[in-house]
DNA sequence: GTATTAATGTAATATTATAACATTTCATTT
DNA sequence: AAATGAAATGTTATAATATTACATTAATAC
């Protein structure tokens, strides 16, 4: 496995490509230690995610993937999706109905997607110490937490 | 304006017209405090969505509100929803793309959404803790945030 | 009372997501 | 390599969520 990605590196301009080589690695590798199949549309639609830090949106996605594949319908790209999702290799941003690839699904991670509203970048950035603070909530509520949907708008350094 | 209400307790067996009477309160004097109207139609579709703790979708409101006015269409709902959602009456739940009254519409406040997956009870409780380790977060990243979706499924106490 | 703005009515449609069932592909066993 | 069973994909249809555009009515300001 290659080295991880510095959060604050990837949020300035930098050679994208690497990132796109380090999702699909990061990729092989979850899939075939799961014992699950990265298949060719499962791979090519986790490319098409990842060929942008901004969300896309499922139908976007369709688009994309019709113009290699013009029979492909919207239950090709969920399927995909949910097991993406599954996998750890995509996140859905609930507050935009999008999804973003992730750039560190080797590691088991607590984190935040801040999303930039204006040039729409969305990074997922660690945010341990976010996740202790609501443990410690839900444990004194007496509740039982089990799946975070943590997402913060707003501008990113490039653009406020 | 009545007392606050407490967090721990709203979450247990309660008389729940104290709730739905303390929202409406509270709503008929943010609007009139904010100098916008809180016409009939809103303040309906704000009785409905505080008459229990779960979260509502939209076209389960249209079928309600349909009883009483069979005419109404999606767009009635939708309209009201963003007015009750900009005076900071109601909240959407964007993991379940539906909707839950604010509790403590008056405070101004820095909540997390405890879903109850099993009762689907869904409660806004104080997470204070939690935003300033976000703002905290956002900084070390130059990151200006502005809005915040914070939702954390699990089972409630009652549930667990 | 008239003008202006806000709210609502009405119709149509856009966007996002899933269900149901048939067929094909892959991996395993024989 | 053929038979089997499970997983993935193909195909059609539809469900669920949300918005646009324009007409009409109601409230407020002058």
């Amino acid at each position: 496995m290659s080295e991880t990605i510095d959060n604050k590196a990837v949020q300035q301009p930098h050679n994208h490509k690497g990132c796109m080589q380090h999702a699909l690695q990061a990729a092989e590798q979850i899939c075939s230690q799961k014992g699950v199949r990265l298949t060719a549309i499962r791979k090519r639609i986790l490319e098409l995610i990842c060929t942008s830090h901004k969300a896309i949106g499922a139908y976007e996605l369709l688009d994309l993937f019709k113009l290699e594949d013009p029979k492909a319908k919207p239950v090709t790209i969920y399927r995909a999706l949910d097991f993406l999702m599954a996998a750890g290799l995509v996140h859905k941003i609930e507050s935009l109905n999008a999804f973003i690839g992730c750039l560190q699904a080797e590691k088991q991670h607590k984190s935040v997607i801040l999303i930039c509203d204006n040039c729409k970048n969305a990074y997922e950035v660690d945010a341990t110490a976010v996740y202790d603070s609501l443990f410690a909530l839900s444990e004194s509520m007496q509740f039982k937490p089990q799946c975070l949907t943590l997402e913060l708008h707003g501008l990113c350094a490039s653009c406020r």
